[in-house]
DNA sequence: AATCGTGATGTAACCGGTTACAATTGTCAA
DNA sequence: TTGACAATTGTAACCGGTTACATCACGATT
């Protein structure tokens, strides 16, 4: 330390002036330029490290007109599977240099507009959002300030926009499979709130399509394993009592069992449960939660990936569908 | 829409061209300057609507030198309780025009410091870690960005860093207190690992104040609830038995009532478990879970106000202790 | 009428980098 | 010897705002 205690801030001018060159050269040398002779660039490292300097990223912003951050709205981060998502994402983003900035909707849409804006306007060069529903003029929005809108925890061909996630209709329909394959012909299925989120209505969806070939009943709750407790109470206190519950969120199922043990009910013996998500407790409850797993994490990791690809080569970003996968646990049985 | 779709970014300088003033004028308008004529004033605001312009954040940041970013790096966005503090925090910021630059260290100091030096390069202008114990140097280059650092999740008087958190020691005290008073003497305490996490130490260390009153066993194990159930699972072929289980985080104890159960041992009437943090599930367990209840997400929004007033008003960032609870439900029961 | 003060606005330097273009130096072939 | 060319480096404009200071118009004061 022969620094003073506060060397105050550094700057490009600082080196250049020690270095004896131009402002131009450490630039160069900074940002690689193979014109600069390796004598001169050496000595300018060097003298780079000695006195600390670190480039003025606001500075780099503002000159090359990009911010290297990047935005994602989520509705919240309390919830494990977007948690798992949201360090995927970062993780990712980091690795490319990338900064993220976040932000929560709580499944507003209004908010989400407004979140979005103010991350625009901060300079985010990418917009993440949860879902395929979206207020109106959103997309105009980013296009305005050029930024790319990725969808994530879908996945929709079809979409104009790109999509990176799950087909959710298709993996509800492997979970009912599951279930009716075991037997199940009376179902119950536990769902959040599906207006303001359609991956519930795809998920929704997908339960419906086995409409024919089985009695199912819809319960809709809040997203929460209180939800899920709560509307297990109701269910069980219907008349025709389901064979199975199909919980198209791991905490909801998290609820359900504990509602069902609670009564006194043995799963999977009385009752079959099982869920969709996997987070982390899932393998670990008692009994082990069968279940359609999502690979949160490696959607965030692939979605980082895409972004920076399309920010450094300009690459299309393409639509990605991740395989969701049956983790056939503890929870199910066959009638 | 009688613009164009791609109405290529609208500046100060066309704002001010169209205005008929200069950019001088329309900084003022901006910034509230009280010096500008009330006509001129409206006339502006009103071009400014019409023309759809916005500041770029990047050269404001540049010519102000200021950022409006705070950085926090947490052990892992992953876990329900560290995610209702960024909630918290999040929401805090958005409230006072800041935003939220999230990393992640998974409890590794040196990519603790790795992650710091990046959000600081970044220009956060302020840095919020968890928990006292940090890289040496990490205060240091905190010092040369004249960037203040906050520990939250533990409260610490004697620190020179301000804490804004709760007193873990004294917390797990009360835990054990609980227990003990409801006659348990044999009490096996779960508990994450300790290295690289003084907040588990803490709490740790507040359990080993009942040594003398009581037979204590640790065990330490991953903190998930795989952890918590492999952690319980070792400790029920121990020869000797507890009463209780304290488990230092509600993701053990979640673990650990799954194992209890699948054991089929009755709660609490065979084991009695007990949490610390309260995160969601844990009022709606079977049975609902006796626990510490941390205010995490009020942490955040306090950590919030207390950077934006610092920041905004260079009040000075004080320690503040927040109040952790004890929730008695019903997995504790008197011997 | 000359001076002064005040409110409103303009001018231009500045924030800390990047980079197009100009300038300089040295090498080599004609 | 000299012109062409390549390699290196410097100059200065630029990114899009903010703001200290200068300027100007106009009514009030003496």
């Amino acid at each position: 330390m022969n620094e003073t205690s506060y060397p105050s801030k550094v700057k490009l001018r600082d080196v250049a002036r020690e270095a004896g060159v131009s402002v131009a050269t450490v630039s160069r040398v900074l940002n690689e330029s193979p014109s600069v002779n390796r004598k001169t660039r050496e000595r300018i490292e060097s003298l780079i490290g000695a006195m600390g300097y670190a480039p003025n990223p606001v500075a780099k912003a503002l000159s090359k007109g990009r911010t290297r951050a990047v935005g994602a709205i989520i509705p919240t981060v309390n919830h494990a599977i977007f948690a798992a998502f949201i360090e995927g994402l970062e993780g990712g983003l980091d690795a490319n240099g990338y900064s993220l900035v976040i932000a929560t909707s709580s499944n507003d849409k209004d908010l989400e507009f407004k979140r979005a804006r103010s991350l625009l306007e901060m300079g985010a060069e990418a917009l993440i959002l949860s879902g395929a529903a979206h207020a109106d003029g959103l997309e105009d929005l980013a296009q305005r300030f050029r930024a790319p809108v990725i969808l994530t925890s879908i996945f929709d061909a079809a979409s104009h926009l790109p999509t990176i996630g799950y087909n959710n209709r298709r993996l509800a329909r492997a979970a009912m499979k599951h279930l009716v394959e075991l037997g199940h012909r009376r179902i119950a299925v536990l769902h959040g709130p599906t207006d303001n989120n359609d991956r519930a209505r795809f998920r929704l969806e997908g339960a419906r399509a086995f409409q024919d070939q089985c009695e199912l009943s819809f319960w809709e709750t809040e997203l929460s394993e209180g939800g899920g407790a709560e509307a297990t109470q109701r269910l069980l206190l219907s008349s025709r009592q389901p064979t199975a519950i199909l919980c198209l969120s791991d905490v909801l199922a998290l609820g359900a069992m504990f509602e069902i043990q609670r009564r006194g009910l043995r799963i999977p013996d009385d009752l079959s449960v099982m869920g969709f998500d996997d987070i982390a407790w899932s393998a670990h409850a008692n009994p082990p939660l069968t279940c359609i797993s999502l690979p949160a994490a490696e959607m965030g990791r692939a979605t980082a990936q895409a972004i920076a690809r399309h920010l450094e080569f300009s690459d299309e970003i393409c639509s990605l569908q991740l395989d969701g996968e049956l983790k056939v646990r503890a929870s199910t049985r066959a009638l």
